[in-house]
DNA sequence: ACGAGCTAGTTATACGTAAAACCGGGATGG
DNA sequence: CCATCCCGGTTTTACGTATAACTAGCTCGT
């Protein structure tokens, strides 16, 4: 074939419209493609997508795979990901949204994530949604591939609306399961967790608790105040405080601090949205003279790192993020096969460690 | 046209082949092409094409390109990426190969790359190789984009022969300099970094010092190694111990430990590789009953989030991150401009915080 | 002996876009 | 008054792959 003659990367010699190379300037040398492996191996360029796609089982000859696979090395072929997206229709690839990957919670999330996407044969790609200032584009073109689903966490507000528009089979994290168009859910069992930290300050005897609240409008940290409450309902100990912060240790520590300054009776006890928080808090107690655990209790939530490098040690509800990020994954296949939708909801567990012991001055 | 005719995501009625639609199960309910744009305008696709490149000027009329803005707008056209990145033979993506994100450093290095591709219009995928079990796939295919270049950190060594193959323009970050074969590199000066903590330390009256040092054999731990011995060099301080640690807290811990309570005289002072070992080294001192900066001054490196949630304080290098991925794509596009290679180094700062003090018992 | 079935391929499209080349017709210039 | 240029488009083609449909040659059962 005269289309076939051709140089690798070069224009054919056909007397006809001649185009300039539209390639990349750095276009890494003109890479060899499927009809280039075909003509060194002296077959057709569909045997060699045939060869290369492990579907040729049956279709081709093992002598013939063989000089494909060889000719293909020899070559340094890799098929163009474009071209098969574009014939295929469909990329292997989904993206998550999270608001920032800075947040070890999210980055765990994202781990996850790519593990179970790997073990589809699929690629993740990310959109950190941009909080803060600087350029907010398109997601999907910032996502420079076509995909096939969407992960979000529901803390990524400000690009959820862009990507319902999308069209794709949407899969939401830590949403209000309630009122929600994803194809499925995947949430944190966080009202258990509260309840389970609750329990655990009971149990030691807190009756003045304080609340260092996320600064935040989301599900997961509306479900905390209200799980909270909840839990002390009917018990002998109430929220007698409650401070907002935004998640990071110097905003947690001045918002301990007006915690445990404030008019009326002291907590015994702050229960910290996260473990950021909860690390300001310690640092607050130290700078009014408390000692924790014994003058003050403090818990987290999320098991940082960070909670083990503190001294004590942090008490804190161990929110499985690789889990949120694998089920989120796996939902998402289940989705593009056809699965019915499904909201799953994850266990999480307390951790008890040292910052948190007996009421003071009970 | 015939083949203009058809219905969005119908084949055509013409008596040819009829192949079955090979989309995804899920299609997005057939996703409106430049096609149906330009029919439902009453324009030729190419028009379309050119006024959704805003490419127009002078080439089509304002009425037509608004009536062609408005089809797009109602039928919810956003362009095939496949297609495009197919036909331009570029992406507008880079790869960005990291270690794991869960690493605070490389999730500020995602974000300023993020930030800076942004700028230019490009997106990132992300391939976190994967250093301990699980999958680990052909970089490339496991980022389904054909992609414009890579940068990558050394520390994700085992993914860098997968990907110098892969024969695109590369932008190393934290190797060494002399030798490789990137287009381009970016580095810290983390030997100036080094010195100053030794200098801070010397200031500080300290002559015995311990290395808690990263067991991992990457560039950056190698000049910090070299760099810390060169700072001495001449002085009346001694590195009296080396202990080597994987980079984090509990590690970190039992690497003091045994430098703290090894065999001949105790050091002053620790310097630590990171400040999650540095976070590490504070536990093992308290445990030993030694207290920080009094009987043990430490120092991190990174300056972490956690360096100011200890207590004390960490003294630590800040590392910039964010900045090293910034430079980094910034250098990646560059290069992809045909600009020369470049090799940068960004400065460090040492944060003198309260974990270092005087030496004890000068 | 001969058609059916299998083997090992080939041929022919189509995916959706970008853009070079082409083209009708009105304005313009000499 | 005719050649030229510009305007506002249209036609055509190629990017590289996957796969349905076709086919030549061979085997085999009856």
């Amino acid at each position: 074939m005269a289309a076939d003659e051709r140089e690798v990367g070069q224009g054919d010699d056909k007397g006809g419209p001649r185009w300039p190379t539209v390639r990349g300037r750095h276009a890494a040398a003109a890479r060899a493609t499927s009809r280039d492996v075909a003509r060194a191996a002296g077959v057709s360029q569909a045997t060699v997508s045939l060869v290369m796609g492990e579907k040729w089982r049956g279709r081709v000859s093992e002598p013939t795979a063989e000089a494909v696979r060889g000719a293909a090395r020899e070559l340094g072929y890799r098929p163009n990901l474009a071209a098969r997206n574009l014939r295929l229709g469909r990329t292997r690839t989904a993206l998550l949204v999270v608001p920032a990957l800075t947040n070890d919670f999210f980055a765990r999330l994202y781990t996850g994530a790519a593990r179970a996407a790997a073990e589809h044969g699929v690629g993740v790609v990310l959109y950190p949604s941009p909080g803060g200032t600087g350029p907010a584009p398109d997601p999907f073109a910032s996502a420079r591939a076509t995909l096939d689903g969407v992960i979000a966490s529901s803390m990524a507000a400000d690009a959820l609306t862009d990507i319902r528009e999308g069209g794709l089979p949407l899969v939401m994290l830590d949403s209000d399961p309630e009122r929600t168009d994803a194809a499925a859910t995947v949430n944190l069992d966080i009202a258990d967790g509260m309840h389970q930290v609750a329990r655990h300050l009971l149990g030691l005897g807190h009756r003045r608790i304080g609340h260092i609240a996320a600064g935040i409008d989301s599900w997961t940290f509306r479900v905390r105040a209200r799980a909270l409450a909840d839990a002390l309902q009917g018990t002998a100990a109430a929220v007698v405080r409650t401070e907002h912060a935004a998640l990071d240790v110097h905003a947690g520590r001045r918002a301990a601090e007006r915690a445990l300054t404030g008019p009326g009776p002291r907590p015994t006890a702050l229960i910290c949205d996260g473990d950021m928080l909860a690390a300001g808090a310690c640092k607050a107690a130290r700078r009014l003279g408390l000692r924790v655990p014994d003058d003050l209790s403090v818990t987290g939530f999320d098991d940082l790192p960070l909670a083990t490098a503190l001294e004590p040690e942090l008490t804190t509800v161990r929110l499985p993020a690789e889990a949120v990020g694998e089920a989120g994954m796996r939902a998402l296949m289940a989705v593009l096969d056809g699965k019915p939708a499904e909201a799953t909801a994850l266990p999480v567990g307390l951790v008890a460690r040292r910052s948190t012991g007996p009421a003071a001055g009970k």
